[in-house]
DNA sequence: CAGGACATGTAATTGGTTACATGATTGC
DNA sequence: GCAATCATGTAACCAATTACATGTCCTG
């Protein structure tokens, strides 16, 4: 379960709730890990049973109670192991590959419509990293910058060049498509 | 259950057995789709049930029995309406950018030894992607083309491109780290 | 006064992995 | 003789989604 060590190295910054995971989760770090609201709370108790963190409750006037949580020493042990163990790749599971596959059967008209659509999405998450690009790495970090910096920045980039790639295939992908129909 | 009509898909070229569909799954097509045999058995058992493949036994000499699936009508319905239905992206799950942002913490020694393990994984993959591409795909496809043989070579190259792109990626990424110990 | 952000959860179901289980053939 | 390929499955467990459930504050 890599999602218990994804929260621990989020809060490896500052304790959090799990409401604050979630968010993190939604904006900037959606490109390299993605949870429901659901999934975090559950796994929140699990790692706090296994006193990788610990908790405490912050009462709010006029606002739920909140759960603050934070790393333990056995956390971060935990999180040190798990940088050593070997990292596997993500199965890939392309819903639009196997449904561009379909269009002999069909026809292409249908898969030509899902093929926009997700470009649409693409070109929406590209202006995101965009605009995080410009924000917080303007000028690129180079060799002096401090770790922290070139981490986020090689992470963001990551999510930009894939990002990119989609988006030309897409463009061709239904350019092919739409001539040969 | 997307699993469900990636093997409908499959059974449209012809009848397939469990162990047919899985080294499908492990060959060419493991580009856009991944399963275990468990449960590309277990998912068969589930649409034989539900009406939507039929199957039929056959008896080997020295070899175990076969069982050989194919599509129902209700199966090509099942599959016509999936093409119409919205295509969500498959949800970012990408450990090593997670042990990337600890690499302020824990050093960058071990992060860059993972990132030179993928580094080779991702070669090799590009290398297979190549062969396949040289064996089917020369000289490119064209408007004129068959469109089996294009929704193919688009597939083959969104493997490609985004191989490519994740070995740049990760080329940078051992350099940055590397001049910033 | 409606919708979104804040804040936390439970329950049921489905999806997926790991371990267990068997047995023949073919090629090195 | 050992590993790989062919061929099929069960059982236990872990991961993830969907639906249900509640309540406040703030902004337009």
């Amino acid at each position: 379960m890599s999602l218990k060590n994804t929260i621990l190295t989020s809060l490896i910054e500052s304790e959090k709730s799990g409401y604050d995971i979630f968010r993190q989760f939604q904006n900037s770090l959606n490109y390299y890990w993605n949870a429901s609201y659901q999934q975090i709370y559950k796994t929140l108790d699990t790692i706090l049973e296994q006193g990788l963190v610990s908790v405490r409750t912050v009462k709010q006037e006029q606002k739920a109670d909140k759960k603050l949580y934070s790393l333990t020493e056995k956390g971060i042990e935990e999180l040190e192991n798990w940088v050593h163990e070997p990292t596997s790749q993500q199965k890939t599971k392309n819903d639009l590959l196997v449904k561009l596959t379909l269009a002999r059967k069909f026809g292409s008209a249908a898969i030509i419509k899902q093929l926009q659509q997700r470009l649409s999405e693409k070109e929406n998450e590209l202006l995101n990293y965009r605009k995080i690009e410009r924000a917080y790495f303007t000028p690129k970090p180079s060799a002096e910058t401090h770790i922290k910096n070139v981490t986020y920045y090689l992470a963001l980039r990551n999510g930009i060049t894939h990002c990119e790639v989609e988006i030309n295939w897409l463009h061709e992908s239904i350019d092919m498509l739409s001539s040969n129909q």
